[in-house]
DNA sequence: CGTTCGGTTGACTGCTGTCAAGAACAGTGG
DNA sequence: CCACTGTTCTTGACAGCAGTCAACCGAACG
């Protein structure tokens, strides 16, 4: 019971990843990726990630492709807590130290390096680099945590999509995946809305004004560009330099 | 400059916080406070926690007393993240490892120790006892922001305020805080909208229902004491046995 | 060519925020 | 001892943002 696999597979749904303009593999770009590709595993969109053979959650990296991190209500009501980019990864035990009580998607399809705690303990003694790495990845998911938070509390609707936007324009900028504020987004507006504590329908109305207002343009479909930085920002209530400089992790 | 200290002092509030009955003391259940007692420094409610002489933010253990961790809006509105009760701990740096944009208050008075980020790295070379203590209090701590960011995001008033009663009494009763379901909430009705993502008028509201429903009740002021938990857990949205496991730090 | 999924829009409802005023209470200073 | 003040809690009235329901459309797919 060493080895670690996927299993509960959904829907691999429409294939549209396979299109021919593909940022560059972050292979070469990210640390991470020199010590694990040997663990390295596919999983296609729309796959709920789950895991057997250990009691402790592992440790998961993603080379390629966006991960969520979500919670349900009883009644169906679902709440993204993170989406999780190509350099992220999850470390999600929860407190008794077993079961994990957060459900994995892969919202495309995905490249995903697996640890278990164990192996991830050690990998962290061999590479320094690494363990500061991954101390700077999670405080940058914390500071961005922090942020949703506060505006799901306390924002309203325009406020919570432009931060949404905002946040995942700089965080693919910095994977160089968002050249000119122009970014794919593989989320329909009910995943938008599960993120922000919206309804799709409420997501669609806001985006709209936010396109009708020439703040933001949805080139094809699953591509948005973000046209006016400076007024995107003033809705959602950020400091874009400052918003980088808290929510990205440190370079080391 | 290898001194830290307190600066700003706002109000120290009026200091009803020196009521007779007071649960024991942590000091002598804790394992962190065997390491810690020479740090330890007072700070009085309703002051605001700021630090210099480091880039780096502090560590943070609290012996006695509650701290909040929030955030705010341009136009003042606030969300609080998280309460910090004696026996957790504050490692709040953001992503550029400097400036923390978290602002730390103490609710009531408070016994705090602080480390440097150095101190704090050297502590738990010399004691992994205390490394895994942390890591099991910072994953429950984790656990429990996800809970409260679904219900924020997903859940009406009546399932945040239910949640969030619950969280703390579980939270108290680990520590001794809480026999027969019965704590005290050193909280005005605007500090726990700050939590839930409400207005006061609507926690008064909110709360006011649940007393008249029979489902907790306001023994003294501050003093609540949850009648059924069995229909508060319901309202919540969780399975207090579930709860209780997933949100509170598995003991070493 | 039918089916399914996601996006769009309108109508309607209702939960919750805001505003306002009053009550209870503690602390303060005369 | 008694105003006086500031804070918190409470309640009512009102408005508005956002959820729900429903229908329709276009695109993708089998």
């Amino acid at each position: 019971m060493t080895e670690i696999g996927f299993v509960k597979i959904r829907s691999p749904l429409k294939g549209n990843e396979a299109e021919p303009r593909r940022a560059p593999r972050l292979a070469e770009q990210e640390p991470f990726a020199s010590a694990l590709p040997s663990k390295a595993r596919d999983c296609a969109a729309g796959q709920e990630l789950t895991f057997e053979g250990d009691a402790a959650a592992p440790v998961l990296f993603v080379l390629d492709g966006w991960l969520s991190v979500s919670k349900s209500l009883g009644d169906g009501q679902r709440q993204i807590i993170d989406f999780v980019l190509p350099g992220d990864f999850i470390a999600s035990a929860s407190a008794d130290g077993t079961t994990s009580t957060l459900q994995i998607d892969a919202l495309t399809d995905a490249r995903v390096a697996v640890f278990s705690e164990l192996q991830w303990t050690r990998l962290q003694w061999d590479r320094p680099d690494l363990h500061w790495q991954a101390i700077h990845l999670h405080a940058a998911s914390q500071a961005r945590l922090s942020e949703r938070i506060l505006r799901i509390g306390k924002g309203d609707a325009p406020m919570r999509i432009a931060y949404a936007l905002l946040e995942l324009c700089v965080r693919l900028k910095a994977i160089g995946r968002a050249p000119n504020c122009s970014f794919r987004l593989p989320l329909t507006q009910l995943q938008i809305g599960d993120f922000t504590g919206l309804s799709s329908v409420h997501v669609c109305r806001t985006m709209r004004k936010l396109v009708q207002s020439g703040i933001i343009s949805v080139d094809e479909h699953p591509t948005i560009r973000i046209l006016d930085p400076a007024r995107l920002s003033k809705l959602a209530g950020v400091d874009i330099r400052q918003l980088s400089r808290e929510i990205m992790p440190k370079v080391v």
